[in-house]
DNA sequence: ACTCCGAGTTACCGCTAGTAACATAGCTAG
DNA sequence: CTAGCTATGTTACTAGCGGTAACTCGGAGT
């Protein structure tokens, strides 16, 4: 029954992972990104050291968190992306869809988007790699709305970079709107969705110049 | 020979404020956002104590370093965004403006983006501000750009919320997209700045569909 | 029965932010 | 000249963090 004892292995071995990652879910919603990891180990039921046997620092731990996290709201764009529809309402639906997201639970959003922390020690060995506190999450989005958007138009020569770049701004975009919003809620979401959709449409270019100029 | 004697030390306690923040700013730009309070004391000289006497706490030094970098950041763009030109023209020097900041001196950008930390102790008492851990710069920049935008375009009405979203949505998206390409340099600075003013000018809206589908 | 292996624990290290208590210079008042 | 006050600085400490070494325990294999 060798098969059966290494299934039942694996198996414990995923439940248990599956046990502490849920537990530091509860953790994280509540006590932020700073959640230490005594806390999430005592809401486990158990101590340190396991943690780290099965996420070898914390940095693996949150990753493995946010992996879920992200995955669903990848999950969740993509289908709005995909809908059948105009343009314009695939957009709107995308930018939606996003920012209903992190009104529905914003502590998931504060963690998603706060992740690195720059930990205690950072040996500044390694290079320097300046562009590697991006948020990750924002990363993988720009990434794939940029595939999307290659393999859905036509933009001429160099439509790849042109489309990546598009994707990181647009989720920029999305992502520094939906945070500013999220703070002060100023209006209701879906005239935040009409404006950035506004925005991406061309109504920046198109509007007038204002009559009375600001110096008199 | 009272005021005399209290502006002197006015003009001493501000030039040791001064030199400390000069010191803090040599050790975050070599060690990064992680520089320990003991590194900075140490650059300047001096211990703890006195940087906690000056600071308060380790957030208000942080803070009293962006905010010179960002004072200076901001008066650039404006600049870029007040030459007297076209919108198009002026719109692509802002963009430049950025990003050939954030190119020049990318530890200062790094620093900038990644105030907060979170600290290792987060009470959670406050009430969660949901919005709180937006980074400073940023928000800052939206609000201005935003101010900007309400002052010089005519958008009917709702002018002034509609302006606001465009702020945040564009810094947003010159962020973004800024930080991914620090990261990859997939090509040269002034490619950029057209793709996002491309994408700013609602050529998104108006490609045409890609005729070869992607699934055949 | 003996061994091995994985799960779990206690007890520790080095580091951090932040602070209390003590020491020292220089200026002002009596 | 001495007493006191204020600013400036120090040493020595606390509490908590991420992370680890070394030990303990229970159950499978031969």
């Amino acid at each position: 029954m060798e098969t059966t004892q290494r299934s039942d292995h694996q198996t414990s071995a995923d439940r248990r992972r599956r046990e502490l990652l849920e537990a530091a879910d509860r953790v994280v919603l509540r006590d932020g990104p700073g959640a230490s990891m005594n806390a999430i180990a005592a809401e486990a039921g158990i101590t340190k050291p396991i943690l780290y046997r099965h996420f070898g620092d914390k940095g693996g731990l949150y990753a493995a968190l946010a992996k879920r996290h992200t995955d669903a709201l990848l999950a969740s764009l993509r289908a709005a992306l995909d809908a059948p529809a105009e343009r314009r309402e695939r957009v709107e639906a995308t930018l939606d869809t996003y920012l209903a997201a992190i009104e529905a639970r914003p502590q998931v959003y504060r963690f998603l988007m706060h992740p690195a922390e720059g930990g205690p020690q950072q040996p500044a060995e390694a290079g320097f790699d300046t562009g590697r506190n991006s948020i990750p999450v924002l990363r993988r989005m720009g990434e794939e709305l940029g595939q999307v958007i290659e393999e859905r138009l036509d933009l001429g020569p160099g439509t790849q970079q042109l489309a990546r770049m598009w994707g990181h701004g647009i989720v920029g975009m999305m992502h520094a709107a939906g945070d500013w919003w999220l703070g002060e809620r100023p209006c209701p979401r879906a005239e935040l969705v009409r404006a950035l959709a506004d925005l991406l449409w061309g109504r920046l270019a198109a509007a007038g110049d204002r009559v009375g100029g600001p110096g008199f």
